[in-house]
DNA sequence: TGACGCTCGATTGGATCCATTGTGCGCCAT
DNA sequence: ATGGCGCACAATGGATCCAATCGAGCGTCA
C-alpha cells in the first residue's frame, strides 16, 4: 500500500510527522496512560509502514511521552505522584526564568491577549477549554525570547503532565481556581509594569501551589489502566 | 554480513546502543562540531545496518547532540555564543534544585569521594582528565536523589556544551581555575554540614561565573569547521 | 490440583532493496 | 570567460521481507 499522500509538501521525514501525530493524539487524550501502543497500529493509522512508525515512537520516547521495551513494546508513560511533584519543581526553577527573558521583548498587545486569555478562561466550565486556555496563556507568555532549548525543555515537561492536568482539573474543580485566576491576574500586571522580579516570584509560587495541591490528590496517579501485559491496545 | 556478534547480552535494541557509542564518540571529541555524520558510516563502524543507524541519529538529534536536515544528512550540533550562555543559565537554575535534593542523601564517604576529586582536579594539568574529573564531580554530587528526570535534564545540558567545555579549558587556563578550585572546596563544606541552602547559593555562583567568563571568550564559538555541505566526513 | 516447562503465535528488530531528493559537475549559451 | 541550466551520482527515506524474541496457553508431572 504504497499511497504517498502528495496533498502537502512533506517538510520533514514522515518518521517526524507520524511523530507529531501521536504525540498531539495522546496529549489530547486519546492514548491515555498505561495504553499499548503496537507499531503496526501507528503504521496504518498514520499512512506509512512500520519504520517511520517505530522511528516515531523512539522519538516521542526520548520526550518521555512514551516508554518503549525492548521486543516487547511501547507503552503510553505513567506517572507517579513523586515524577509528577518532580515534574512541578523543575517548571517551578525553569519558567520564572523563561518569563523574565520575556518581561522586556512582550509588546503592550500580546500582553492584553494575555488579559483576555485570563479572562476567557475564568468563563469557562469546559474541562477541555480551561485545559487548552491555560496551556495557551503560559506558553504564550514564552514566545517572544530566542531560547530555543529552554523553551523545548519547558514544553517538553508540560506535555509529560498533560494526562494529569486534565484529571486534576476533571476531579478538583473550583476550589484552587480561584488562587489560580487571581495569579494570572497577577503576572498580567507584572508583565504589564514590566517588573520581571515581580513576574518570576508571582509564577514560581504558582507553579508552587499547583504542585501542592496535587500532592493533596494522589488518588489520581492510582493507576487507572491494570497495565497491561501485551495483547490489547483494542 | 548479518555478523550479529554475540559477545554480550544484547538488552535493549541495536539503535540504542549505537546511539550511546556515537555519542560517547562525539563527548570524546571524535566528532568535533560541525562534522558531517554519514549514516552508511554510523552503520559500518557499529556493526549494524543503517535502520539503526538512522535511529541512533535521531536519538541523538532529540537530545540536541546531533541535527538532522531531511533528505540531506546529519551533522554534530554547534552551539554559537547565546545558545550556550542559554544552557548555561538553564544550569544555573536546575543544578542547585538538584543538590539541594541531594544533601540529605550523600554519606560522609561519598562526601570524602568529593573531596579527593576535588583535590585530584587541583593537581591535574592535563585537559582531557580536568574535564573528566570535572563531570565527574559535579555529577556525582547528584547520584542520590530518585529525580530521573531532572538528572536526565541535566547530563543532557552537560553533553551539549561538552565540546566548548573541552574549547574553553584549553584556550583559557588556570586564570579563573583558582576560582573554580576554591568553589568546588566551598560545595564539599556545605554538603559536610548538610547545609543545602548554602551549597544552592555557591553552586548557583559557580555555574554564573563560568557563564560570565565563557562570554569573555567569544572566538571560542568562531566556527572551526567551516560547515561543509555534504561531501566529506572523511 | 497446582506448578513447571514447552511450543506456537503475535509482535518487534534488522537487513536489503527500491524510490526520492539534493548536490555537484559539466555543458551550452551569451 | 562567466553564468545559468540540466543531468548524473550519491546519500537519505521508506517498504517489504526475514529473523529473533517475548508472552500466553496448553499439557504434563508431581
Amino acid at each position: 500500500m504504497t499511497v504517498m499522500t502528495t496533498d502537502l509538501i512533506m517538510h520533514g521525514s514522515a518518521g517526524t510527522r507520524v511523530a507529531a501525530e501521536l504525540r498531539d493524539a495522546i496529549l489530547a487524550g486519546t492514548y491515555p496512560p498505561g495504553t499499548r501502543i503496537r507499531q503496526e497500529d501507528v503504521a496504518g493509522r498514520h499512512g506509512a509502514s512500520r519504520v517511520p512508525a517505530r522511528e516515531a515512537l523512539r522519538l516521542l520516547e526520548s520526550e518521555g511521552l512514551v516508554k518503549v521495551v525492548a521486543n516487547t513494546g511501547a507503552w503510553v508513560t505513567s506517572l507517579n505522584l513523586a515524577e509528577c511533584e518532580e515534574i512541578y519543581q523543575i517548571r517551578e526553577r525553569l519558567e520564572p526564568l523563561l518569563l523574565r527573558l520575556n518581561v522586556p521583548l512582550l509588546t503592550p498587545e500580546q500582553i492584553d491577549g494575555l488579559d483576555a486569555l485570563a479572562h476567557e478562561m475564568e468563563r469557562s466550565d469546559d474541562v477541555e477549554t480551561f485545559l487548552r486556555l491555560d496551556r495557551e496563556f503560559h506558553l504564550s507568555c514564552y514566545t517572544e525570547a530566542a531560547t530555543t532549548m529552554l523553551h523545548d525543555t519547558v514544553l517538553r515537561l508540560w506535555n509529560r503532565t498533560q494526562p494529569y492536568r486534565r484529571a486534576y482539573t476533571t476531579v478538583f474543580r473550583s476550589a484552587g481556581d480561584r488562587s489560580a485566576h487571581h495569579e494570572h491576574h497577577l503576572i498580567v500586571s507584572a508583565l504589564r509594569r514590566g517588573d520581571a522580579d515581580e513576574a518570576e516570584r508571582v509564577l514560581a509560587s504558582h507553579i508552587r501551589r499547583t504542585r501542592l495541591e496535587l500532592a493533596r490528590h494522589p488518588e489520581i496517579f492510582d493507576a487507572p489502566a491494570p497495565q497491561p501485559t501485551r495483547a490489547d491496545a483494542r
